[in-house]
DNA sequence: TCATATGCTTACTTATCAGTAAGTAAGCAA
DNA sequence: TTGCTTACTTACTGATAAGTAAGCATATGA
């Protein structure tokens, strides 16, 4: 039990998902995907016509991915620390795997993207804001987070911190992400 | 008097910054150079054999560009303040351009750089965190900075802020860059 | 004035890209 | 068993990528 189905759907969306995240959008093809499935290039335009149809749904399972966390974390009682914790964790891992966050990823490739993508892509960021901002508005509602931004602010400081802390971790080391991750949760708490 | 040389190899150079900070490094070619100078894509070839050794002049010159900030800064005896404003400044410039800064630009795509150009990129990133760094240092010295990380992590700290900053700036507008810029500062004022 | 170097253009190669058209094997449904 | 669908493969297309070789005009300098 607990084999892998390998839908070959699934299987392209989730080395596309890879792929976006290790070279980006312009730097991955079909071919990298169907060279690792050991099927065709054509089968891959079967499912997904066009490559702006595939970076489309690689966007709906990261936006549906953090609806989910944000449900999670909203029922699991958590305190604010803790949840604001998992959402790091998501970053930590990243550096493990030679790769950076799907909003990275997007952000600095947005004048490349095709039409239909980027609004799923400002989706997503306004998602993952409104996680963070909630977060961080609770805590110091709590008490127990402390800072004078308002809770936006702080939240876009905080991703932009991680964002950026994945992409320097790949050249610089995972040294400087993981300072960089004490820091943001010392400023917070201090 | 005042006139451009119009040198066709400092007009490729120019064009390829300003390419790379607005599509990336895979995402431009050579004949997109071409057609704006309207020249033919084998003359750029001349200039630069190869796309690797485009990309090692661009990092060449943001280098020196950065070591001549970091002398002017020092001969102008301005205060940490001013400095750092001076670095934050490069970067509200972008927003207006439509571009991300080159070290977001060479980091998201890193994996796919010519193996080349990855040492430049470590030694451009280097120097600006150690010009950060050093403004760091003196303000805190001097009381004008107050901050509890050790200055290379605060460095860190703020450079993440910028460079995503203009990341997110492209996809939801200038705004959320300028709250960004204004609490970078207050957080080392207060 | 002849030779050589510079800075291109013309004309190409090879490789890869996204995408398509046609065909097929296997399975399911009536 | 007939007809239709799913999930592909085979075999392309046209466009574009980086890169090259050879030629040619202009300027420079001996």
């Amino acid at each position: 039990m607990n084999e892998k189905p390998a839908d070959t759907k699934s299987s392209i969306l989730s080395i596309a998902r890879n792929l976006m995240r290790q070279l980006g959008y312009n730097a991955f093809s079909y071919a990298d995907i169907a060279r690792k499935l050991d099927i065709k290039n054509a089968a891959i335009h079967y499912h997904y016509p066009a490559k702006a149809d595939l970076l489309a749904d690689v966007m709906e399972t990261y936006i549906s991915e953090y609806q989910q966390l944000g449900k999670q974390l909203a029922a699991a009682n958590l305190d604010p620390c803790q949840k604001l914790q998992q959402y790091i964790a998501k970053y930590s891992v990243l550096t493990s795997q030679d790769s950076i966050c799907i909003i990275g990823s997007v952000a600095s490739d947005y004048n490349t993207l095709p039409e239909s993508v980027k609004a799923k892509v400002a989706q997503l960021i306004n998602l993952v804001i409104g996680m963070v901002e909630k977060t961080l508005q609770e805590g110091k509602e709590e008490g127990v987070f402390r800072f004078p931004e308002p809770p936006r602010v702080r939240a876009l400081l905080i991703m932009t911190n991680l964002a950026a802390g994945v992409q320097l971790a790949r050249i610089s080391g995972k040294a400087d992400f993981v300072a960089i991750e004490k820091a943001i949760v010392d400023q917070l708490i201090k």
